[in-house]
DNA sequence: TGAAGGTCATAGGTAAATCCGATCCCGACG
DNA sequence: CGTCGGGATCGGATTTACCTATGACCTTCA
């Protein structure tokens, strides 16, 4: 049907020595099998590539000539998809993608990264950042290879390994009248209005702790984003609950915020490293996973 | 040992159709075929490519998108180079060499270089002129792969197809004595000074025309330069002998020539198509054939 | 909750391509 | 003219590529 690159690297090889039993030897490969492959690209391409010199070699025609200089880029083209090929999973150079749920990735991934980039700086990382189904999706639709999560809507073909528990805290404004109080039950909160992180998946988790004991929560506010979720507790909107607690007690427009742990028994968040179980992890995937590791197991959020 | 263009052209076709099924029939090949060739790449580079989704085709990975740019192109690369394989053969496009006798060459490439232009203004035809042995060794050396030239310096392996038969002429200045003469004799020319064409083969060949037949001609001048001859002729430095004949009558700087034919049985030089018997004609070379045929037969120089 | 249908992977058998050694052939060269 | 050097050809063995059939698994729909 059509040409093969073991022909084209025959042909440049009997071109570069003018002659094919010579090629052959460079090659370590048999006289006839470089004989046969330059006739057939003869055949196939229906021109004569060499005049043979008797007993002396061959030397390019017009055409073979021409056909010479392309055969060689092809090679090199072919080398440099090898090259680029066999490093796409061996090498700690080129790009790495990651995945974060988005409520903590402010609070992990910077730390993360620093580190990553201070050990591998030929690697450079795309974060993606997205809710936790999102999260999967990504891993699944191959959007990245690597994610930090929740240990939440898992399937049997995801691999998670959990580095750091993360148990419930309430979130409150300092001034809050619970603010007074070192662990909070979350019969105590359901006292007081609530604001609700509205994501796909949190906001069922986040309800259902409260429904599971019987409390039904008042909903002052609900909202997406993390950060707008802390400046309505510090204006007095309410408490929430959350498992992230970042080291800063400030929201973005200044105000304080105080967590206080939640004292009923409930399985601590844990965040972890999510992949694919089938699919054989990268070099560049592996050494995330140990920067990870260390830097979150050594140091939780 | 390393991949193969069909594999790539697999991949290629998975990446696209996001399934292997579907890329086998595309491909018109079985779908354990692909599969096969698939796994053998992620085998060879230590890469997985895709993500399975059972049931559902699979999606490619970080790694599998990279390369799958770089297989595209690489895919374009070799395609590329097999149209232009093909056409090296086949196609009335690109460049076609020719080589010529230099001493006739800017009497009848021009007018042939004019005809071939115009009935296949997609070749750009490059001229390599030569003496005698010098076409013959450009032919073996593949600089060429068609000439016009003399039928000398013939040997088993060069094919030579006659074009013209060019009579032996005495080249005179208008004013020299045996220009009354409607023929002439070579024994008639040896009375005067001659001048001679001092080319590798032509040198020798003109002086064994008058050894030959045991007249020994007084060289006055040689030159290895087709136009310093006629010049030299014209100022009166002596007659010469030529086979190629111009239509022009007047030397570069301006003087008036006669050419008169020679009577003794020599055999006409035969100017015609010489190439290398063994190597296929392209379709190039063989339409540059076709133009020297019909405007030199039909309008000999 | 089966059943049906679709997908990829594997197994086994066969056809084809690849390769090699031996040999032939043909100019080059002494 | 005989020898040599190198390409082409031949026949046979091995490897590769391919296909059919089948298995395992998932999704979808009744």
């Amino acid at each position: 049907m059509t040409f093969t690159l073991k022909q084209i690297r025959y042909f440049v090889a009997v071109a570069e020595t003018g002659s094919i039993t010579e090629a052959g030897r460079r090659l370590h490969i048999s006289q006839p099998s470089v004989s046969a492959a330059i006739a057939e690209l003869e055949d196939r391409f229906k021109v004569d590539l060499f005049i043979r010199h008797h007993a002396q070699g061959l030397s390019l025609t017009p055409a073979g000539a021409r056909l010479f200089k392309d055969a060689r880029s092809l090679l090199d083209h072919a080398e440099e998809l090898r090259q680029g090929a066999v490093g796409l999973g061996q090498s700690l150079e080129g790009e790495l993608h990651v995945g974060c749920f988005q409520t903590f990735a402010p609070i992990v991934m910077p730390r993360v990264i620093r580190a990553f980039a201070a050990a591998h700086p030929a690697i450079v990382i795309t974060l993606h950042e997205h809710h936790v189904q999102g999260v999967v999706d990504g891993l699944a639709a191959g959007q990245f290879e690597l994610a930090l999560t929740y240990d939440l809507n898992l399937t049997e073909d995801l691999a998670f390994e959990p580095l750091v528990a993360m148990p419930l805290h309430a979130v409150l404004a300092r001034n809050h009248r619970l603010a007074r109080e070192k662990e909070l039950s979350l019969e105590q909160l359901t006292h007081y209005p609530m604001v609700l992180l509205n994501l796909p998946q949190s906001r069922d988790y986040f309800l259902s702790l409260f429904s599971s004991r019987g409390l039904r929560p008042r909903i002052a506010q609900e909202t997406p984003s993390f950060e707008t979720l802390r400046g309505l507790v510090a204006s007095g909107d309410g408490f929430a609950v959350m498992h992230s607690r970042p080291a800063s007690q400030q929201t973005l427009d200044g105000r304080p915020v105080v967590y206080r742990p939640v004292k009923d028994k409930i399985r601590p968040q844990s965040l972890g490293l999510l992949r694919l179980m089938r699919i054989r992890p990268t070099r560049r995937s592996e050494a995330f996973a140990a920067v990870a590791r260390a830097e979150l197991r050594q140091n939780p959020a």
